[in-house]
DNA sequence: TAATAATTTTACCGATTGGTAAAGATTGCA
DNA sequence: TGCAATCTTTACCAATCGGTAAAATTATTA
């Protein structure tokens, strides 16, 4: 064997920086396009730097895709991993809507790069969806059914609860252009997102339920 | 004046059926390819025809998808023009649920194409947004809120409500590929769409809460 | 500092894109 | 049935697409 091969050689500090500003560009791109409706051009312009020099450093406009949405899932599933069977049942939902309003917030691009993917049949990561996906989903509507068998919340269908609150969350990302449409433009991205928060726990927690039945 | 411009003329049979392949193809491959992801040659082959053929009838990809985007605004908000100020608060909501849903199951590529025309920062829409549906958002909004002050259902953010509402519901059709994959395919269409309006039913209308506070 | 490795630029390629020109085939109607 | 209007096909076009070859430049290190 012959000493380092290309694939254990350390990065440059110019392809360390490089990489990180075409990923930036292509998270912007992909996000706002989709993976079909984007162009390595785009994405290199973005970049600020030319396209074959672009290519020097991702080879296919599929690489830059594939690493994103890998990036992406690493991180994606975290806040439902974090929700524990041991804590209070209606506690730790309420964590789990603020920790994915909080990334719906601060990684708006990321969510919309996952919807565009989902939205246009997932053709990259629906092993992943039937796999870990699926199996963290089914460990978690587990623990939550046996929150409802115990009387410690309401009984409900829990993958549909966790339907549920991908859907209100996600939305404030996918659906931002809608959101501030309609609430206009000059309410302040922070006030949207605690009047959101407020309104999820009212809906999710209290219940929405008419006033005298508490 | 001339008799019968051109744009007055009847239109003939063949064009009549032409334009429905075309629309209805164009419907399929937008929807699930977004503007920019789409092409001529894509639309034209589902419809079973050739690429200048189609463009006898559509002179360009803008006009097949701006004539789209029209025909579905005009349904789009349908559903929540119908919800009744004089009706029963928590029975309208559930109304306006299950009319949603039934959008979602019925239509799923109206919702996908809508769903990737916002993701896609809505550069076609945006006016429909900010005029149209954001007076109607305004005006529902006033009722719920006036049914809270009134004591017929919980006091609420309406705003937030209706953008709740809209996110669970179109998840189901958006999100069909992500839905299916965890809960297995082998559920029927019906059953998932059953199971999800008794959930949205429970969550909106009874609340999420513990037993005993009931 | 010389040489080597890493990076960037210039010039290009074949395939695909949205769209057109115009001839040919079909249709409906007087 | 004849003829004009409508419809379809063939053959194309310039622009853009994803990607490559190789020369020119810059950075690293022995």
């Amino acid at each position: 064997m012959k000493a380092r091969a290309a694939k254990t050689r350390r990065k440059t500090r110019i392809q360390q920086e490089n990489e990180e500003r075409i990923l930036e560009a292509a998270l912007e791109v992909f996000s706002t396009h989709g993976f079909r409706g984007a162009t390595i051009d785009q994405i290199a312009e973005a970049a600020g730097m030319s396209k074959p020099n672009l290519l020097y450093y991702f080879r296919t406009k599929d690489a830059m895709h594939r690493l994103l949405i890998e990036q992406l899932l690493d991180n994606w599933l975290d806040p439902l991993r974090e929700m524990d069977p041991g804590g209070n049942p209606l506690q730790e939902i309420r964590s789990y809507i603020r920790r994915k309003l909080e990334m719906a917030r601060d990684y708006p691009r990321e969510s919309r790069l996952f919807a565009n993917e989902i939205l246009q049949g997932a053709p990259r990561v629906e092993d992943v969806l039937k796999g870990e996906l699926r199996e963290l989903v089914d460990e978690k509507a587990k623990v939550i059914r046996e929150w409802g068998r115990q009387g410690k919340m309401a009984k409900c269908d829990p993958y549909h609860l966790i339907f549920s609150i991908w859907a209100t969350t996600q939305h404030y990302a996918d659906f931002d252009v809608q959101v501030r449409a309609v609430l206009g433009e000059n309410m302040s991205g922070d006030g949207r997102f605690e009047d959101a928060a407020r309104f999820l726990d009212q809906l999710f927690v209290d219940g929405l339920k008419a006033p005298g039945t508490s």
